[in-house]
DNA sequence: GCCGTTTTCGGCCCGACTGTTTTCAGTCG
């Protein structure tokens, strides 16, 4: 099977790490990263595309040289430059720069004075007390070495989920602004962007007095360390074991400092490129000309001086974005209250919390007007899934509360399994009865791809299928997606009048925003619904839509923006080939 | 190693903080 993409990428960051280990050209290093890093992001297989013929050397910071690097590793699953590189510096090595504090330098004075080839030799190391003696190292660098490992050695240490962060944030925050003298204050960093995970939180600040913002920020009631405090940045780690990051600039520099602060690294990187190349210097307090400062309040004229137009954060990835703001080409992107109702929500007669009168009083208060109950199906045991009888019943108490309700309207639905042979675990008769039908599969996650795809394509055929529920089944930190070849079911998506969903679950966010592009370029529209298990839960939009404008999706290409009868038109699929077609599974 | 409205060479984003140093290198974002 071919490689996959992070497979590859994961070649080049290793390349990049040894050869930065080594002391090579810095920018040679980067070209390296750059590399990893744009394999990664291509939503579809870079190994396949090459058996296809295409030119990798059309994307961007690859020249003919990577170009065949990477279809040397896609081909033959090695690379030559690696094993080069592996000869003079062990590869083991890579691993000591995720210490916090190490970087390449300081791991080439280890591998050169103490032999250091790996993390475990390394420990050993450490134990004879004769780091804090290597130049450029002292006692506090062999602590920090230390505890760094340690910390290593700590489960779940790592990015959390965005509802984590969603929760720190927002009680940290008004702790701030109650802060004398406080002007602004504001998330940026990977919140901003509204990444899925967050791996540290970065607040901006303004105000008359920094000493004293600090000085509050550093006292924080929720504080376990403070690993560094000056006048216009500290750093925190949270009890919760988030970091998080305030730096303090003049008010007249804020619209500078918030494009830097927001990131990503990768945009910063182009848009200073642009900067440059007008010979001015960008950096988070203003764009400048020589000395001569020319703008830095507001981000929109940070990005006009460029000549570029404002660019959303959740667009600021370097994947496009510059160019299009450039050209006048960004997308209108879909906005939150945008949304007119959800397409999947559970109540207590499957695995949900709430009673189906409790979830449609939710979402009215919401000012939705629609509300899709799919509680689960028969084979889904554990969730206790409704069978025809139970169905019916519901479908019979929705229709007497929607005589209650005018301007709102509970629409009768189920999350149908997708069963191993691809047929769904309800009959027609019943389904036929639903105003919409949510697809899923719950089980059977472990078959090979091509069986995988065929499962899910040879559902969609069913002509009542509607939606296709959490499309790869990933629970982010937790469980991959099963082996799906997505361009194929987003294909047959598109031919079929079916719908996508992104689910709004934070665990799942299930489309990636690459996949959510890459369907909306295919021509497949997608629907976001939160799954909500309680009433509560129908709030994880803001989730879902985050993750929507990453994928750069806009107001059109999202189902429920549209009114009900819209969206019912939506459903009603063409008398579908695939009805007749519908091969017996073998 | 990439790239071109300074175009095939000579650039490549920029500043803060820490720890180790007596003026700065390394790391980080």
């Amino acid at each position: 099977m071919a490689l996959s993409n992070s497979s590859i990428a994961a070649v080049f960051d290793k390349v990049a790490d040894l050869l930065d280990i080594e002391g090579a050209n810095q920018f040679r290093v980067r070209a390296y990263r750059t590399a990893a890093r744009t394999i990664a992001i291509q939503p579809e297989s870079v190994a396949e595309s090459i058996l296809h013929g295409r030119d990798l050397s059309e994307l961007p910071g690859i020249g003919k040289d990577l170009a065949g690097k990477i279809e040397e590793v896609a081909t033959t699953g090695r690379l030559n430059v690696l094993e080069d590189v592996e000869k003079r510096v062990p590869e083991g090595l890579s691993a000591l720069l995720e210490i916090p504090g190490m970087g390449p330098k300081r791991v080439r004075v280890l591998k050169e004075r103490c032999a250091v080839s790996s993390m475990e030799s390394l420990e050993r190391v450490l134990k004879t007390g004769q780091i804090r003696e290597l130049p450029g190292f002292g006692p506090k660098t062999e602590a920090a070495i230390r505890d760094g490992i340690e910390r290593r050695k700590l489960p779940g240490q790592s990015r959390v989920t965005r509802a984590l962060g969603d929760e720190v944030t927002r009680a940290l925050l008004p702790y701030l602004k109650s802060v004398d003298g406080v002007l602004q204050v504001v998330a940026a960093g990977s919140y901003r962007r509204g990444l899925e995970t967050i791996g540290d939180i970065d607040i901006l600040a303004t105000c008359t007095d920094a000493v004293a913002m600090m000085d509050a920020f550093v006292k924080y009631p929720e504080v376990l360390r403070v690993l560094s405090r000056g006048i216009t940045r500290s750093t925190i780690v949270l009890t919760s074991g988030i970091q998080v990051d305030l730096r303090v600039v003049p008010a007249e520099s804020y619209g500078a400092a918030l494009v830097y602060f927001t990131g990503s690294k990768a945009h910063n990187i182009a848009i200073r490129a642009i900067g440059v190349k007008k010979g001015l210097k960008v950096n988070e307090y203003g764009v400048f000309k020589g000395r001569r400062r020319l703008c830095g309040k507001t981000e929109e004229e940070v990005y006009a001086r460029l000549g570029l137009a404002w660019i959303e954060p959740e667009l600021r990835e370097n994947r496009g974005e510059v160019e299009a703001a450039r050209d006048g080409k960004l997308p209108e992107l879909l906005r939150l209250d945008q949304i007119r109702g959800d397409l999947h929500a559970h109540t207590v007669a499957t695995d949900g919390r709430r009673t189906l009168e409790e979830m449609a009083e939710a979402a009215r208060a919401k000012g939705y007007e629609y509300l899709s109950i799919s509680d689960h199906t028969k084979r889904l045991t554990v969730a206790r899934g409704q069978d025809e009888k139970r169905l019916r019943e519901q479908i019979r108490a929705i229709d007497r509360l929607n005589a209650r309700f005018s301007g709102f309207q509970i629409l009768k639905s189920a999350e149908v399994d997708i069963l191993e042979d691809g047929s769904l675990d309800l009959p027609d008769s019943i389904l036929k009865e639903l105003d919409i039908r949510v697809c899923s599969i719950h089980y059977k996650f472990n078959l090979p791809i091509q069986q995988q795809t065929e499962r899910v394509i040879r559902a969609m055929d069913n002509p009542y299928f509607n939606i296709l529920a959490h499309p790869t089944g990933r629970l982010i930190g937790r469980r991959e997606g099963y082996a799906l070849d997505l361009d194929r079911v987003i294909a047959a998506a598109a031919e079929r009048g079916v719908f996508l969903e992104l689910n709004s679950q934070p665990d799942r966010l299930d489309l990636t925003d690459i996949y959510c592009r890459k369907a909306r370029d295919m021509g497949a529209k997608i629907v976001i619904s939160t799954d909500a298990h309680s009433d509560l839960e129908l709030d994880f939009m803001r989730f879902g839509v985050g993750q929507a404008r990453r994928g750069w999706l806009r107001t059109e290409d999202v189902v429920n923006t549209r009114s009900w009868s819209r969206v019912r038109t939506l459903f009603r699929r063409a008398p579908s080939s695939g009805s007749l077609q519908r091969k017996k599974p073998q």
